[in-house]
DNA sequence: ACCCAGGGTCATA
DNA sequence: TATGACCATGGG
């Protein structure tokens, strides 16, 4: 799919949705938490189990370490996985206090960022270019079930390939540009579970021609 | 009573 | 490389 098409789908997106305001955080440190929290979860449940971290004033990478995983785990229930994603968050702490915490990590290139974040445990690729992109600035564009999804019913050749493979090809044609791919993973997110899974056909999909975006469980790349 | 949500790990073939 | 089980809450 070329640049032209990926920018048409975009402003469709944006003419749709209105900007969007990626990523709902107070600090880089709660981008993080929220990109292991948000795994698979629906991002209502994720804030529950932010404000109550907030709460007991445990949202920093020393604070949260400092708990017990029973006690951590309790705080994150509405969020779900809470055992899973307590030892995940703890594991992200260790990670950003062994590298000297943001200030020091924000001078690293993405590739060597990406490489670190995809060694601890419980970060995958999506988790990390959340991570890069909305915590740490760089033009990653980060790639979801609702992007292949969106992009596949589209039309995109790559949207059914592996990770790198796709998230490379978007890139490339697109170049690097960060605040386009924050508005464009924002926008494709909010047109998943604002519009395009509750209606058969919503209006970005009437709108982009080509767009067989049905409602429902479907396999990926499946309409027409 | 389902289905799904801003995934990732691990075991298995 | 590619499936499948597993993790778990809350809303529709």
């Amino acid at each position: 799919m070329n640049k032209r098409r990926l920018h048409q789908v975009f402003r469709v997106l944006h003419q749709t949705h209105g900007p969007q305001h990626w990523w709902p955080a107070d600090s880089r440190f709660e981008v993080m938490v929220g990109a292991v929290l948000t795994q698979n979860t629906a991002w209502s449940n994720v804030e529950r189990a932010i404000v109550a971290l907030k709460d007991a004033h445990v949202l920093s990478p020393e604070a949260l370490l400092a708990l017990s995983d029973a006690e951590l785990a309790r705080l994150i229930r509405p969020s779900g996985y809470f055992n899973v994603k307590a030892r995940r968050l703890k594991a992200l702490c260790r990670w950003c206090l062994e590298h000297g915490g943001h200030r020091r990590l924000r001078h690293w290139s993405t590739d060597r960022l990406r490489a670190s974040l995809l060694s601890v445990h419980g970060i995958g690729p999506e988790t990390a270019d959340d991570i890069l992109l909305y915590a740490f600035d760089r033009p990653v564009f980060v790639i979801d079930a609702y992007t292949r999804r969106l992009l596949g019913r589209l039309g995109h050749p790559q949207a059914e390939a592996p990770y790198e493979t796709f998230r490379q090809s978007l890139e490339s044609a697109l170049g690097a540009d960060t605040e386009l791919f924050n508005q464009y993973h924002a926008l494709i997110v909010a047109h998943g579970k604002d519009v395009c899974r509750p209606k058969p056909r919503c209006e970005t999909c009437r709108l982009v021609r080509g767009c067989g975006f049905a409602a429902g469980n479907r396999a990926l790349g499946d309409a027409q």
